[in-house]
DNA sequence: TCCTGGATGGAGCGTTCGTTCTAGCGAGGG
DNA sequence: CCCTCGCTAGAACGAACGCTCCATCCAGGA
């Protein structure tokens, strides 16, 4: 046999893989518990036996591997938006900005795949929320680390990034709701004066 | 008959407001999808026929409804909390604050009873959709009608009114992840800092 | 007194759920 | 050559899903 585990970008991706990504993207937009295994080989095409060939652990561990990809998918866009702009609150701007213009390009369906995927299974699914969590807090480093960068102090980055993520988290549900890239566009003004009271 | 929409808050409640507070309280844990209608019947200890004589639109009904109640809840908290303190920047803070503690003595289970039920159904239910989107602008209301009485600028007011709710729904999350009041008590002093220097 | 109609109780519909299980495929190594 | 083994394929299971439907209950009006 070949190791199917490519990464590519380019041709066919393997099984594996094409799973993972239908899983994140569906969860994406309809939550863990609406989600269902059938809908998810069927949309990766593959079937019923290569999900569970790939994945024993069931649908706790096929969503904590979404968890993952998304993670690994937004902390790319972080650092590829926070390495293009110096000025931080420049910077965390732009992150909204283009979050916002995904999110709309979307139809305000593509929320946050982290935030979508956990919620709903608070408490009862201990490996999904160590993967959100982790998630988490793999963004906020990013973004504490653009900050300790441009000379804020440690705690205040610490702080900080909290703050950045969890009101980009919050703008982004709210323009999801309403349907308007508004919010997520205050909240990159903001965040940027608040990053600049800092400096 | 007795008219039995009591909003008595003493003694037992009507069977239809039972039905509302169990589907609320379930989808706040659950989500949408999470909650079936035969649990919310047992947990209101009402039957799957006097559900669909209150409900007859079914489960989306019930969950607009649900949220709606969530809504009068949350906006019940806001205006005594924000009412209680002179200084909105205080005032905030001490809405985050309320927030965490409540959010810990549920063990981090019960958090935005609106998010939790919304999310998953993105585009998929239009009432479900609306009735968020009109709780969201409720509280921006109550907090931007806050801001202006302290003097802050209309336009002003208004934007910081999003970024205080969108900023404390992220922080919620996070900290419903992280099972830890921090990302909350974190955002209650940058949102008090932001307000101060709009001043 | 009977009648009426809101409210309750729950069996049962067809469907889908997550999961299990076994049979078969086909390329690589001996 | 055949054998092995990672992988594919999908039928089948019991349970739960949302919802429909009808029998029953019972307070208030006639």
């Amino acid at each position: 046999m070949k190791t199917t585990t490519q990464a590519g970008t380019g041709a066919a991706l393997g099984t594996r893989e094409r799973i993972v990504r239908a899983t994140s993207r569906l969860m994406q937009r309809q939550g863990y518990e609406g989600t269902g295994i059938k809908q998810i080989s069927r949309e990766a095409e593959a079937t019923l036996g290569s999900v569970y060939h790939f994945f024993p652990g069931g649908k706790q561990e096929l969503a904590a591997e979404a968890i993952r990809h998304g993670d690994r998918e937004f902390a790319g866009i972080l650092r590829s938006v926070l390495g293009a702009e110096e000025d931080p609150a420049q910077a965390v701007t732009d992150v909204a900005r283009v979050v916002a213009e995904e999110l709309r390009a979307s139809d305000w369906v593509d929320g946050c795949p982290v935030t979508a995927t956990s919620l709903g299974t608070a408490g009862r699914a201990p490996d999904i929320q160590r993967a959100a969590a982790e998630a988490f807090e793999r963004w906020r480093g990013l973004v504490a680390d653009k900050l300790r960068g441009c000379g804020i102090a440690e705690q205040d980055a610490y702080e900080l990034a909290h703050t950045v993520i969890n009101t980009l988290e919050g703008a982004e549900l709210a323009a999801q709701v309403a349907r308007s890239e508004e919010p997520l566009l205050i909240a990159g003004r903001h965040l940027a004066r608040l990053i600049t009271s800092y400096r």
